[in-house]
RNA sequence: GGCGGCGUAGCCAAGUGGCUAAGGCAGAGGUCUGCAAAACCUCCAUCAUCGGUUCAAUUCCGAUCGCCGCCUCCA
C-alpha cells in the first residue's frame, strides 16, 4: 500500500518514491499578480492543497515552494508582447510594485479563506534575478543560448529532449504557422531568458548583456534551483501551462545542470463555467471573492475535490449549490458526533471498525493518485455509520466514538479541508436569552399551544436562528 | 492542420474485462415527530453510437458523432 501519482512525464501512474525518503519536495506555479484570482486558481490550488495535506498525513515532511510571479510574465510572445504587471500598472498609474503587492495580498487572501495551507516558501521572481542571471551564463557557456541584439534565447535545438513533456517534436512545431516570429529567434520554438528592456520600461535590471528582465519561465527554474536543489521530487501546475511553460522550464534547467529537473509532473485540469471555457475577455470568469459570498470555503472546497484533479470540472451555480447541501450533512453529522462526545457516550460497540474501515478506503482512494472523489465517497460513507449509530438506542462506546471523530478529523479535516469547525458560541446573554424562549417554547407545547410555538420557530427562523426538536430536548444554532 | 483528453442516472461525479456500476444533489415512498427540521430505511442507470477482439466489455481496439484543452496570454 503506497502512495502512486500520475507522472505526465511518462503518461503513466507510477510508484511515489520520494528523493529522500520522508522527505518530499515539492514545486507549484503560483500566479502571476495582476488580477485577483478567480474560480480556476482555486482548482488548481485547492488541488495541490489536496496533495500537499495528503502527503503530510501519509508521514513525509513537505517542502512547498510557489512562485509569486511579478515581472516578466508577457501578454504575448510575439514582439508586442506586454509585461502583463506593467500593463496594470500602467492601467492603473501605480508603481509595478504597487500592482503587485495589492494582487499578491488579494491572492493571499483568498487562499487562506479557501483554507489552502500557505507555501513553506513564496518567493517572488523579482528578487530572484541574480539567480536567473546565472542560469543563463550557464546556458550560454555550454552554447545552448544565444544573445542578440541584447536579448538571450534559449536554443532549443542544443536540447535534444525538448517536447519530452508535452510531447510535442520540433519539427511539428516549426510546421505550426506561427504568424510573428521574432526574426532575432534561431528556431521559431526559441524562447527569452532574458530580454532587452526599452529605455522607458519600468521594470529593468543591469545584466551582462544589458538593462532587461528575465524571461517568464526562467523564473520557475531559478527558485525551484534555490530552494529544493538541482532535482526535486514533485512539480505541479495547470494543465495549460504543460507548453511552453513546463517544457521550458526543463529544457533551460536540464541544460543548464546536466540533472533531472522534476522527477514527477502532476497537471490540475482546467474548469469551464457553464460548459464554456472561463476567461476574462468572454466576461465569464468567477472571481473567488465573489463566489464566497455566495458559497462556503468548504463547500467550494467539497466542489473542487469532488472531481478527480485531472478530469475537467464544470462550475455552475446548481453544481455549488449541491456541494454547499451535501456539506451540510458532513457538518451535521461532525456537530452530533462532537455533542454526543461531550455527554460521554454509551456501551454500544461497532463504530471503532466503522472507523477503520473508513479510514482504510479513504487512504486506498488517495494513494491512488490522489482520488478525492472516491476518498470523499468513503467520507460520507462513514457520516452515514455514524448518523445510524448516534441514531440507535444504544449510544456508541466513548472511545469508539472519540476513534470515529478522529478517523473524520484526520481525513475530512485535515486532509480534504472540507471540516466546518463551529465557532463555540460565547455570548453569555444570547444563551441565556435563548434557554429563555426554549424554555417558553417548551412550555406552550406541553399547553398544546401548538401555533403559538410554532409561530416562535419561525420568528427565530427569520432571525436566522434554527431550532431542533429532538427526544427531550431542543437546541438551537445559528443558520450557516 | 498537429498533439491530448472527455462523453456513466434529471444534475455533479468515481470506477471496473465477469461478482450489487461509488458518493453527493434533486425526486418518490416509509420510520421518527403535535408539526417541522435533522437522521435513518427503501426505490431511481445496462455506462454516446456502430463494429471488432474475448467464453465474457461500460471497461481493450477501430470508426463515427458530440464536447473540451493545448499548439499565442490565461491557473
Amino acid at each position: 500500500m503506497s502512495l502512486r501519482v500520475y507522472n505526465t512525464l511518462t503518461r503513466t501512474k507510477e510508484d511515489f518514491v520520494p528523493l529522500t525518503a520522508g522527505f518530499a519536495g515539492v514545486y507549484c506555479c503560483g500566479p502571476t499578480v495582476y488580477d485577483h484570482a478567480h474560480i480556476g486558481h482555486a482548482k488548481l490550488y485547492v488541488a495541490m492543497d489536496a496533495v500537499v495535506r495528503y502527503l503530510r498525513f501519509s508521514g513525509y515532511r513537505v517542502k512547498h515552494v510557489m512562485n509569486i510571479t511579478d515581472v516578466g510574465h508577457l501578454t504575448d510572445d510575439a514582439d508586442a508582447g506586454e509585461d502583463k504587471v506593467a500593463k496594470r500598472a500602467a492601467a492603473e498609474r501605480l508603481d509595478p510594485m504597487e500592482v503587485v503587492e495589492t494582487y499578491t495580498a488579494s491572492f493571499f487572501q483568498d487562499m487562506d479563506a479557501l483554507k489552502v495551507c500557505r507555501p513553506s516558501i513564496a518567493p517572488r521572481a523579482s528578487g530572484h534575478i541574480p539567480e536567473q542571471i546565472e542560469i543563463i551564463k550557464q546556458l550560454l557557456a555550454k552554447g545552448a543560448a544565444y544573445e542578440a541584439d541584447g536579448s538571450v534565447y534559449f536554443d532549443v535545438t542544443k536540447f535534444p529532449e525538448y517536447g519530452k513533456l508535452s510531447g510535442r517534436r520540433l519539427d511539428e512545431l516549426e510546421a505550426g504557422a506561427r504568424v510573428e516570429v521574432d526574426p532575432d529567434k534561431r528556431h521559431p520554438a526559441d524562447f527569452l531568458l532574458w530580454r532587452k528592456a526599452s529605455p522607458e520600461h519600468i521594470l529593468q535590471w543591469p545584466s551582462p548583456w544589458g538593462w532587461g528582465y528575465p524571461g517568464w519561465h526562467l523564473e520557475c527554474s531559478a527558485m525551484a534551483k534555490r530552494y529544493l536543489g538541482e532535482t526535486f521530487d514533485i512539480h505541479g501546475g495547470g494543465l495549460e501551462n504543460v507548453f511552453p511553460h513546463n517544457e521550458d522550464e526543463i529544457a533551460q534547467s536540464e541544460a543548464a545542470s546536466g540533472a533531472q529537473f522534476a522527477r514527477y509532473w502532476l497537471h490540475v485540469n482546467t474548469l469551464t463555467v457553464a460548459g464554456k471555457k472561463m476567461g476574462k475577455s468572454l466576461g465569464n470568469a468567477i472571481f473567488l471573492k465573489e463566489a464566497l459570498t455566495k458559497w462556503s470555503p468548504e463547500a467550494i472546497r467539497l466542489f473542487i475535490l469532488s472531481t478527480h484533479y485531472r478530469s475537467v470540472l464544470d462550475v455552475t451555480d446548481e453544481a455549488l449549490d449541491a456541494a454547499e447541501t451535501g456539506l451540510k450533512r458532513l457538518t451535521n453529522t461532525w456537530r452530533s458526533l462532537n455533542e454526543t462526545i461531550a455527554r460521554g457516550g454509551g456501551e454500544a460497540a461497532g463504530l471503532a471498525e466503522a472507523a477503520a474501515a473508513a479510514r482504510e478506503r479513504f487512504t486506498v482512494a488517495m494513494d491512488d493518485d490522489f482520488n478525492t472523489s472516491a476518498a470523499i465517497a468513503a467520507i460520507f460513507d462513514f457520516c452515514r455509520d455514524i448518523n445510524s449509530a448516534l441514531a440507535s438506542d444504544a449510544a456508541p462506546a466513548l472511545g469508539d466514538l472519540q476513534r470515529a471523530q478522529q478517523a473524520l478529523r484526520e481525513t475530512a479535516g485535515d486532509v480534504l479541508g472540507i471540516l466546518r469547525e463551529e465557532a463555540g458560541e460565547t455570548g453569555d446573554l444570547t444563551s441565556s436569552l435563548m434557554d429563555i424562549i426554549i424554555r417558553t417554547r417548551a412550555n406552550l407545547r406541553s399547553a398544546k399551544q401548538y401555533q403559538l410555538a410554532d409561530d416562535l420557530r419561525d420568528s427565530l427562523g427569520g432571525a436566522g436562528i434554527e431550532l431542533e426538536d429532538r427526544p427531550g430536548e431542543t437546541v438551537w444554532r445559528r443558520r450557516e
